[in-house]
RNA sequence: GUCCCCUUCGUCUAGCCCGGUCCAGGACACCAGGUUUUCAUCCUGGCGACAGGGGUUCGAAUCCCCUAGGGGACGCCA
């Protein structure tokens, strides 16, 4: 892990804090670098100026370096003429430099020709990133580089610099790049959904969100598509990554956190959910006095979440998914309330529901199961009848875990009581 | 503008290198059913693509060329 903060400008400890955690959440660890230290340090490019400046000093002595407008430039060897060039709108002067070959290993042999001399050093004295980028590299002992290809253009610049120190140069791949959701264009810092640090806040999975990038632009080309990290790496290869660009799409992102969340330990999913709606006092938003909660209710806690992992899509959606199991002030949705009771007679079902579930002895799913299907066929109305307006009163909205499931975590006191509230106000 | 890379369903992709088994397979999304009818789970089905044009060939998604489109680089940013 090198840190490549060249640019005095931008670098900033907590930027720095930012990347490192984000790495470490996405379960990537390194052997050598900042905070492990390791034979081919300093790791910051900004404590590695004696290097640059002898590396610099070989290629002065190769000639190959000239100082223009107070900065020093890389000559390119070459016939030289001057042309106009519309990009700049100027006149330039141009080299017509040997094409560079690199053999990429995943889009095969590339060759491109530099055609201007570039800036290894600013004229404030630091380094420019294709120069430190090079002397890294060659003095760290990298072997492969795996990059955007937003790089491959820069490619000829830096086989230049490491024909010019007479060394080989690593093994190149340049993988596609991220293009954005919406509108065109690579994906970047600045565009939504583009910051590990983003994810981390809201709680995705971060397996889920290391599968998903493994996804684009590469497959282990059969129908899988939740794997585990080791079998990645086991089928992992190179040359197997596409070389075109995707488009980055957040739905398919949010489909595998889903299946991650219903997948994990039940005490993992506790433990996210628990850090989400307490820890963050996600439910304290909601006007729930968790400081308040003793054993009792801890243990609620955890019966609510294992019935909810199954359904719930993300951690972020819980708090209004969960919200009415911890409260009694929950409001009834206004178009759920429209849409489940227009059907049939809703008034008369509660009713009937009411009186049955009183009776009842256990509120298990089974038994309360039976009651509805009893319900159901002594009135010839489906259950679907019974159920729909009773989640309604029970939760306030109409969608929500197993319904069986969610009346015996509620249990009965809960369950009587908000029905009688509900149907008073019918 | 110059140079480089890319082009299979709306999206991510398999197939392409080693042409026939592909009237192109999977997944997300969407739509419709089902789970002896709760729901955002799960299951089944549907919709839906080889960018276009020329070659080569008995035969092309697969090989070649052109065009178009997309992306990138051209910073004393990284």
């Amino acid at each position: 892990m090198r840190i490549e903060d060249t640019d005095r400008e931008r670098n900033t400890d907590e930027a720095l804090k930012v990347i490192l955690e984000g790495m470490r959440w996405l379960g990537m660890d390194w052997d050598e670098g900042p905070e492990v230290g390791g034979p081919c340090g300093p790791y910051f490019q900004s404590q590695r100026s004696a290097i640059y400046q002898e590396h610099l000093d070989r290629l002065k002595a190769a000639d190959r370096v000239y100082e223009k407008d107070g900065a020093m430039y890389f000559r390119l060897e070459g016939e030289r003429y001057t042309a106009y060039d519309n990009y700049r709108k100027c006149d330039v002067e141009k080299v017509k430099a040997a094409p560079q070959v690199i053999d990429d290993q995943i889009r095969g042999r590339v060759e491109r020709a530099e055609e201007q001399d570039f800036v290894l050093f600013r004229r404030n004295g630091e380094p420019v990133f294709h120069f430190v980028n090079v002397v890294d590299d060659l003095t760290m002992g990298i072997t492969h580089v795996i990059r955007g290809e937003d790089h491959l253009s820069n490619t000829s610049k830096h086989c230049e610099l490491f024909k010019a120190f007479g060394v080989k140069p690593p093994v190149f791949a340049h993988i596609p790049l991220i293009l954005k959701s919406n509108g065109p264009g690579k994906m970047s810092k600045r565009d939504e959904g583009s910051l590990v640090e983003e994810y981390q806040r809201r709680r995705f999975v971060p397996e889920a969100v290391r599968n998903y990038l493994c996804l684009l632009g590469w497959s282990p080309k059969d129908d899988r598509e939740k794997m585990e990290i080791d079998e990645i790496i086991r089928l992992f290869d190179l040359p197997a990554i596409n070389s075109n660009n995707a488009r980055f799409d957040e739905k398919k992102l949010s489909f595998l956190n889903a299946a991650y969340l219903r997948d994990m330990p039940a005490e993992r999913f506790v433990k996210a959910a628990w850090d989400s709606l307490v820890g963050e006092r996600a439910l304290t938003e909601k006007g729930i006095d968790v400081d308040a909660w003793g054993d009792e209710e801890r243990r609620y806690f955890e019966e609510v979440m294992n019935l909810c992992q199954e359904k719930v899509r993300s951690i972020e959606d819980l708090p209004d998914f969960v919200a009415y199991f911890f409260t009694e002030d929950y409001r009834i949705d206004e178009k759920a309330s429209t849409k489940v009771l227009k059907k049939g007679e809703p008034k008369a079902r509660l009713t009937e529901m009411r009186r049955a579930l009183e009776g009842l002895d256990s509120f298990d799913e089974e038994p309360l199961e039976a009651t509805v299907t009893a319900l159901s066929g002594r009135s010839g109305a489906s259950t679907g009848e019974y159920i729909h307006p009773t989640r309604l009163a029970l939760s306030g909205i109409n969608v929500g875990p197993s319904f069986y499931g969610l009346m015996r975590v509620l249990g009965r006191e809960r369950v009587l009581s908000r029905l009688d509230r509900f149907l008073e106000r019918l």
